[in-house]
DNA sequence: GTTCCAATTGGAA
DNA sequence: GTTCCAATTGGAA
């Protein structure tokens, strides 16, 4: 998979390269135009980095180009950062793809292990049994793919030509064809949910469910934090995200101070919050947590506006009423 | 991309099913075991879900099969949290790779632009200067790979077969073609960094400069924060730390109690730091600097313990001595 | 001897 | 009307 991502990234770095190359090659190379005799050697490019420390904030960072023709150097230089750029992404894809490939292994490691104990113990598996069991186990994980999905495999050698086209034609149009669908991802999502009769879907492992309609109005190409902050509106009330944390802990940095306790949130149902979110969107654990925390201290916040808001509404109640209700006021 | 992706998935979901196929046609299934008549549509397996309420604690999560071999029941049990597992994963890898496309495409239309502007002023680069400046700013950003790497252009088309055996192997082996190599990564990113005179290296696009000696000490392989401090005390003295913060700004939950100032940490340096971690691992920006703001607390705590180590020494002294100095004491 | 965690805050965005 | 930021804390790890 690494080869095949190395593959693309070196088409497009031919591609660059050709570019420059047909440069140069549809026109003369302009004739080296006269230069002071020290700066001979950099060909017309005045490449030395700065001597100076850095100590005075430079404003400009690259090193300056000076040449006879200013737009050139200035396209020269913007297409280097271009460059430098892509090198990284490069490199970051590829950690990624052997990320991939290091998941794949180690649940390929699982799957052997489980067929071993298959072979050892001389199980055979009935696959009437097992498409019914998957059925039912599909009506409780609704993420799961129904299994014809997993039966659809298109011949294995096919399309080589295809593949390729595409692959050209990923790094040659601005239309994506796999473009992340900020809409259709929604509904891609959202539909492998199956709501049960009360419209309810289950989000984890642990059985919290919430409306699917709610799950539908998310917009899921949320950043991550907001994206938790709207699920967490759905498994609880307000009141109950302004009065738990995550722990239940107090702050350490209010220890003396005493600030009100608040509970713990229902670890069954933020276990499943941070599962649905970790599944769907690249956030870690540690960043959903934190994004749980955040809301919680929002919530409190904005709660405690509110019944200040109340109380004044009250006091300004009270006094324009004759002071017949005054000893409660004392 | 996403498509080749696809298929490398879809091999392992052949592979399982076909293993599920040869089991269930080497051997003549067995006969259904006699079962009360309500199980009877289940064939053999109970797959209700359970019934009860989410209030007690189920430390069972996943609905329990009821079978008349157990193990049989179990093995698929376990088998299914593998598919399910296995495609979850799927779907973050296609996640991942679409991110990747779309990066691609960024930087596609970036440099396509690139080239219209060339086009419209009509210029010309000449190669030879590009060559010599590309080696100058090599020497600036040594993380930038050589030209002759992007020269080294595989022929287009090849080895398909080849790579269809890697496929599979990467699928069929469990050791790692493309392994993450834990220590080689060390050297491998360290080399990319060319040191001065002064065994200094460059870290990011401000000229920041630390040890290269220091720079390959570091376990690049270490968690990102880890590591991120590792950098911190190569850039800042334990001081510095102690007494700086990302910003500078007091801490809004101290507004009142008035802790001791503390200056903003050398801005041009930690947009360095935050780079060069960046490019190097999965961080993301705002995780370095949460690592940053952490280091420094702990970084200024534990600069008052030794302090008030130190004063309970010089108190200790003090009292040993003859108390010809007690006016200092008062 | 260090690193990491999450509760709290006011204000910026 | 909400979301996000980062400084601070003590203790767990």
């Amino acid at each position: 998979m690494a080869e095949v991502m190395h593959h693309q990234v070196n088409i497009r770095k031919r591609r660059i390269l050709e570019a420059f190359r047909e440069e140069t090659a549809n026109s003369s190379p302009p004739p080296p135009p006269p230069q002071p005799e020290e700066n001979k050697e950099l060909v017309g490019l005045d490449l030395t980095t700065p001597k100076e420390p850095a100590t005075p904030p430079q404003p400009e960072v690259m090193p300056k180009l000076v040449s006879t023709d200013k737009d050139e150097a200035k396209l020269i230089d913007m297409k280097l950062k271009v460059l430098e750029t892509w090198e990284l992404s490069k490199r970051r894809a590829i950690e990624k793809l052997v990320k991939d490939v290091e998941e794949l292994q180690a649940l390929e490691e699982k799957i052997e292990k489980l067929e071993d104990l298959l072979d050892e113990k001389n199980i055979e598996i009935n696959e009437d049994d097992f498409e019914a069991f998957y059925q039912k186990q599909m009506e409780t994980y609704p993420m799961m793919e129904p299994l014809v999905a997993l039966e659809e495999l298109q011949p294995q050698t096919p399309k080589r030509e295809e593949q390729q086209n595409k692959r050209v034609k990923i790094s040659a149009t601005s239309t994506p064809i796999t473009r992340k669908p900020e809409k259709a991802d929604n509904s891609e999502i959202v539909e492998k949910f199956i709501a049960n009769e009360d419209g309810m879907v289950v989000i984890g492992p642990n059985g919290t469910t919430i409306a699917k309609s709610a799950l539908s109005a998310i917009n899921w190409s949320l950043s991550g934090a907001a994206l938790t902050r709207k699920i967490l509106m759905e498994v609880f009330d307000r009141e109950t995200l302004a009065f738990h944390t995550l722990t239940g802990k107090p702050s350490p940095a209010f220890m003396d101070c005493d600030k009100p306790m608040k509970n713990q949130l229902d670890t069954q149902k933020v276990a499943d919050i941070i599962h649905l979110v970790t599944q769907h969107t690249n956030l870690t654990a540690k960043e959903v947590r934190n994004a749980i925390t955040t809301k919680c201290a929002d919530e409190n916040k904005m709660y405690r506006q509110r019944e200040k808001k109340r109380l004044n509404a009250a006091l300004k109640l009270q006094k324009q009423q004759p002071p017949q209700d005054q000893q409660l006021s004392n």
